[in-house]
DNA sequence: GGGAAATATCTGACAAGTCAGATACTGTTG
DNA sequence: CAACAGTATCTGACTTGTCAGATATTTCCC
């Protein structure tokens, strides 16, 4: 995972080992979203962000989370998760309840059909994720590419806390 | 990696190790790809998108890719593609020459402006690459990530070869 | 306390993809 | 070799996200 050549052709780009590592990144996290989302889509009527944003919201648990918050979670400007979460309402999936602590917020919170939803597409989810995303992978391997993937998504995470 | 517990409520899929470890490959790879896309549009004025495509271009040579070869590499629908070339087009960044072989096909190549901005923003990436893909990671995980990733990547590339 | 700066959300205008159907060629087959 | 299924690309209608600016509160100081 090293290569220090200095690059100044379009082929010499297109080989560099840092360069693939990334895309290989984002090919195959694209592909997978677009398989298990879609499953997901099938089975619940749901898209694949909004199963995220269902997932998110059960792990806050009663009192809700601010529009904010799931801007920050999901990588979403605060606009769209406004649009996201007024589709989610029309849905059943949520509500928006008043924060009462500061009156310029609301706390998106699950209703018992969002609850139920994450529940069942969770469940076709996991299969698909064993399937997909598990086997291909040597067994020796998993664990530490799961630390990794801790490590990654961690700093990621750091990277884009509020400045948004 | 493994949890055999039946899901049966929001919390319990929120806090799923396979359902985490899958999020975490999606956040990780949504945030780098906003942070180093961003690096990218505003060193080059290009999406992260566009400079896929053209390394992709890059990678092919001389003869030029059909519309149909983006689209799968991609994850991205025929129809997308063309709206995508057109704006490469209009942007000077590829051409589309006549299929000799098909006249259906049209080829696409990069233009020589494209060449050019496809090195300048690889030599930025690479820079972001480094920063925040690789040394977050324990130097001694970095090469079977690489693996791991090209694993995934190849698995998941044969998840959706043709039947979009 | 009073007002400036910060914060939370919403909205209009827009950008960029999807989908399904149109169009134009290719290749196969009876 | 004509018909027909298959393939490549393009297009209109639509979905969904972004961006920038509006609005309502809250927080921080002086």
């Amino acid at each position: 995972m090293v290569d220090e050549a200095p690059i100044s052709t379009a082929a010499e780009a297109a080989q560099h080992e840092l360069i693939l590592a990334f895309g290989r990144l984002q090919g195959a996290a694209n592909r997978l979203e677009h398989v298990l989302g879609r499953a997901i889509e099938v089975e619940c009527g749901i898209s694949h962000l909004m199963y995220e944003v269902l997932l998110i919201l059960g792990r806050s648990g009663e009192p809700g989370l601010p529009m904010g918050a799931i801007a920050r979670e999901q990588v979403l400007s605060t606009g769209g998760v406004t649009r996201l979460v007024d589709r989610m309402e029309a849905a059943g999936l949520v509500e928006r309840a008043a924060d009462p602590g500061d009156r310029r917020g609301r706390l998106v919170r699950l209703t018992e059909l969002g609850e139920q939803t994450v529940v069942r597409a969770s469940r076709v989810h996991v299969e698909n994720i064993k399937r997909y995303f598990v086997e291909p992978l040597p067994a020796a391997h998993r664990e530490q590419f799961a630390e990794d993937l801790r490590i990654l998504s961690h700093a990621a995470k750091e990277l884009l806390p509020r400045p948004s």
